[in-house]
DNA sequence: ACCCGTGTTCGCTG
DNA sequence: TCAGCGAACACGGG
């Protein structure tokens, strides 16, 4: 479930499974119709049998897949997964069981199912004729994704410059930081000992450059620590809260030890701080 | 039963 | 044009 992060650490994982294999046989749910707007189910698997993964990359919470035409031509398909809130591509040899929810299938030419579980139908697969992903709104619409180009602080307060809003919700728009989401968004706050209630267009440059950087250095460690002895996701259920503070409203501040987290709500999305350390 | 949720889009207002 | 805001989408987990 994806913030930059978990969806880098997708994309890998999708590359370590497919890159260089046929898909033989695609599958996908016809009641799940709304992961596959604009179209349906049915074309979907249908445009992908027979074609080769080339390449995976991501930008921001897009992972952009490119598959080669089945007969060598020269039509490419473009491939794209948003993993929304809950969507996540699980690996399985044959004769293990389907995970529960699985809304669409690869099976590839060794055997590999490649499945996309999605219980909530927030995330999208889409397909995009000739691999022209340049030509997609969502896509063309994204910033320079902060992992592959790092961050512009220049950019980024310019930006900010034009915004009333609270800094916080400045920093989920995917034009300005792509991948950026409701954890990194805390995270690099804290970091930044920054107040998330501060109008984005009242920080110094100095302060948006701090920003950029706890942010940048948020992604990093978290991408480390999941990638960890074998490549998971950080939220499998029992694992502890990675976090610094997002998720722990009620406890002690990791930096000052002298005041409690604190949980608020800013355009309708938990925000969390140690109102002590951020200001 | 009730609340919460790592995301986006749409429609409306100023 | 655009910034800002609230609703909607859909389902499982605590």
């Amino acid at each position: 479930m994806p913030e930059l992060p978990e969806v880098e650490i997708a994309a890998r994982n999708l590359r370590a499974w497919a890159l260089g294999r046929r898909i033989d046989l695609a599958e996908a749910e016809e009641q799940a119709k709304r992961i596959f707007r604009p179209g349906r189910p049915g074309t979907f698997a249908a445009a992908l049998a027979g074609r080769r993964v080339t390449e995976v990359r991501r930008v921001g919470k897009q992972i952009l897949v490119r598959l080669e035409d089945p007969s060598g031509g020269a039509r490419p398909l473009g491939l794209i997964s948003h993993l929304g809130m809950t969507g996540k591509w699980l690996r399985r040899d044959g004769g293990e069981d389907a995970p529960s929810h699985s809304r669409a299938r690869l099976h590839l030419d060794d055997g590999v199912t490649l499945h996309y579980r999605d219980p909530r139908l927030f995330g999208r697969l889409r397909t995009v004729p000739g691999a022209r992903f340049e030509d997609v709104p969502e896509v063309a619409a994204l910033g320079p994704d902060p992992l592959d180009k790092g961050i512009d602080p220049a950019r980024l307060a310019t930006a900010f410059a034009r915004r009333k809003t609270a800094v916080k919700v400045a920093m989920l728009d995917q034009a300005l930081l792509p991948g950026v989401g409701n954890i990194l968004a805390s995270e690099g706050l804290f970091r930044a000992r920054l107040d998330p209630r501060r109008s984005a267009s009242a920080l110094s440059r100095v302060e948006v450059k701090r920003l950029a950087e706890a942010v940048l250095a948020s992604v990093k460690e978290t991408i480390a620590r999941e990638e960890g002895p074998e490549v998971a996701y950080v939220e499998e259920p029992g694992t502890e809260n990675p976090f610094l503070v997002y998720g722990r409203e009620g406890e002690e501040c990791p930096r000052c030890r002298r005041e409690t987290i604190r949980r608020i709500v800013q355009g309708q999305r938990s925000t969390f701080f140690c109102p002590r350390c951020q200001e």
